[in-house]
DNA sequence: CCGTTTTTAGTAATGATTACTATTTTTAAA
DNA sequence: TTTAAAAATAGTAATCATTACTAAAAACGG
């Protein structure tokens, strides 16, 4: 019931929290291997699970086979690239009306939350979609 | 690459219009197998994902997991109740203001397609959480 | 009909996640 | 510092949803 100071779930923190990359459960646990290379997968999916749950970090349910991690814990949104999985953070000042309004919305239907994910290619994919890699 | 006309798929596609429970795979498996015994489940995923590439049902990939479907195509979205797990279909006027702002904020982060989706609890988990049930 | 294409039932395999368990580590109180 | 209880771990097994495979059957188009 009480987080205890273990090794491991400090370098799973600080490793999540260097990254924009909106990490899979396995992606981390490759990532943690070198500095803790005893860690089981089954550790990292576990402290991730209960940090998330504690509001220390986010659990991303987007859609796709695979859950994603974010250091970042205010609320922000994200777009998935179709073609490469890659996940990227979205920012786009008209977001905050949709939310005034979603706002609103949620009183009117007596939901809790609301979510909204973008798709769409990533820099790199467009390029190697427009030839030019 | 062209649709044959089977009994599989013709029963699939019936009961799931009948419903506005968003179900399942094996919830319509087990729906299915009323009119076929002989289905398999790899049969109705298959139908399930064929007509949903071909645009005659939605395949709705909502956090959760396992995939849901409707025999509803047009846009629309839903609740998801995080109690008991039910989908159910939202509607608002105010989201014709959202999806036109979301509109336009595709344009300008270049990206092909937005994803809204809800969570509340749904009116039997209410009632039940009221000590009414 | 008849050759070709599509679909099927049944089963096996996959991939992500969760559960189990004996052992180790951490904690907090004595 | 010692110590008993609580929490966490590595390693492994199990689960769940979905996808893949395959030989046989059904649908198609002429
Ligand atoms: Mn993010
Ligand atoms: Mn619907
Ligand atoms: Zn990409
Ligand atoms: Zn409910």
């Amino acid at each position: 019931m009480k987080f205890s100071r273990t090794s491991q779930r400090r370098v799973i923190l600080s490793e999540l929290r260097k990254l924009k990359s909106h990490p899979t459960a396995d992606d981390l646990y490759t990532i943690v291997r070198e500095k803790l290379p005893q860690i089981s997968l089954g550790t990292v999916y576990r402290n991730l699970d209960q940090m998330a749950a504690a509001g220390i970090i986010q659990k991303l349910e987007l859609s796709g086979r695979q859950k994603r991690f974010d250091g970042n814990v205010e609320k922000h949104y994200h777009m998935r690239c179709p073609h490469c999985g890659a996940v990227k953070d979205v920012e786009n000042e008209r977001l905050a009306d949709v939310e005034n309004i979603l706002s609103d919305v949620l009183d009117e239907l007596g939901a809790d939350s609301f979510w909204i994910e973008f798709t769409g290619h990533c820099k790199d994919c467009n390029k190697a979609e427009a030839g030019l890699v």
